[in-house]
DNA sequence: TTATCTGCAAACGCTTTGCATCGGA
DNA sequence: TCCGATGCAAAGCGTTTGCAGATAA
């Protein structure tokens, strides 16, 4: 089930000149059963977890040789540690200030600068945008706090 | 000429309830005399060349106080350490992906979250674009080494 | 006078590096 | 076979924390 995704890993990481190895294949297969985001700890937690990789130095070496090779992408959503997300279709991130918790948002344009800055800077090769905010369920528990908090504060 | 500076940072302290101490002062003209996008480590080595200021908790201590005033603004280009610049209007950062250097880059709209996500992800109060790419400066530094380089390579 | 702030020292968390060993091509 | 990758241990770097003494208001 797993074998297509071990298959196309290998022919891109040889197509990058690097070795499909053990671990990279490890790392990308914790990035799609956990999902999005992921700092290299919570990989290393999850392939410890299912006792197929103990070493964090082999993450970090995997992410970074899986980024080179294009199957990975890194985004700092600003949070303390890197996280890495499989590399499909260019998205942006919404950060909710309260809980933290991560969303995907689509880009305005689908090519890969979507946005142009104003000033001739330079050559531009990407835009990130970067979204701040309060997420639907931290809005909810608002609410739902203000009404029990009554008229306190 | 730089007390109208301490005058305006003080009571801007005071409005948020903080004190006006010699490091907060300190911090923020070293910021103004420096420019934006100063690490806390660059503020710091700046503040003991000029024998003002020695200790680097307090630079941190410093630039909470001031961001928490509003006065200073972090902002996360990438790079390792965060950066910080003084709180006047906003706008994004690009990010040159040879030489590293910073470039201020207007926003789309002159409000604050100047961008609006695609997706309802909740209520959005910032948008940051960074853009990555390469300056003119490193362009240049490229045109001129491939004309020295000759077939090399 | 007193709550706040300073600043040293130490801890902390994420990441990188050095290096002997291992293994994919 | 041999270069590249692994993975332990240790260092590195930016940042935070604990706390006793100092200070703005």
């Amino acid at each position: 089930m797993a074998d297509e995704l071990a298959d196309e890993v290998t022919e891109r990481l040889r197509d990058a000149g690097l070795r499909a190895t053990r671990p990279r294949l490890a790392v990308i297969q914790a990035l799609r059963v956990l999902g999005g985001h992921q700092t290299a700890d919570e990989v290393h937690a999850h392939l410890v977890k299912n006792d197929v990789l103990h070493s964090r130095t082999s993450v970090y070496n995997s992410l970074v040789a899986l980024a080179d090779a294009g199957l990975v992408r890194p985004a700092d959503v600003g949070r303390g540690a890197m996280t890495y997300e499989e590399a499909g279709t260019w998205h942006h991130h919404f950060v909710c200030r309260r809980c933290g918790q991560v969303s995907d948002v689509s880009c305005v344009v689908g090519a890969k600068p979507c946005l142009t800055p104003r000033e001739d800077v330079g050559v531009v090769d990407e835009a990130q945008v970067l979204f701040h905010g309060t997420c639907h369920r931290c809005l909810g528990a608002d609410a739902a706090s203000d009404d029990q908090a009554g008229d306190l504060r």
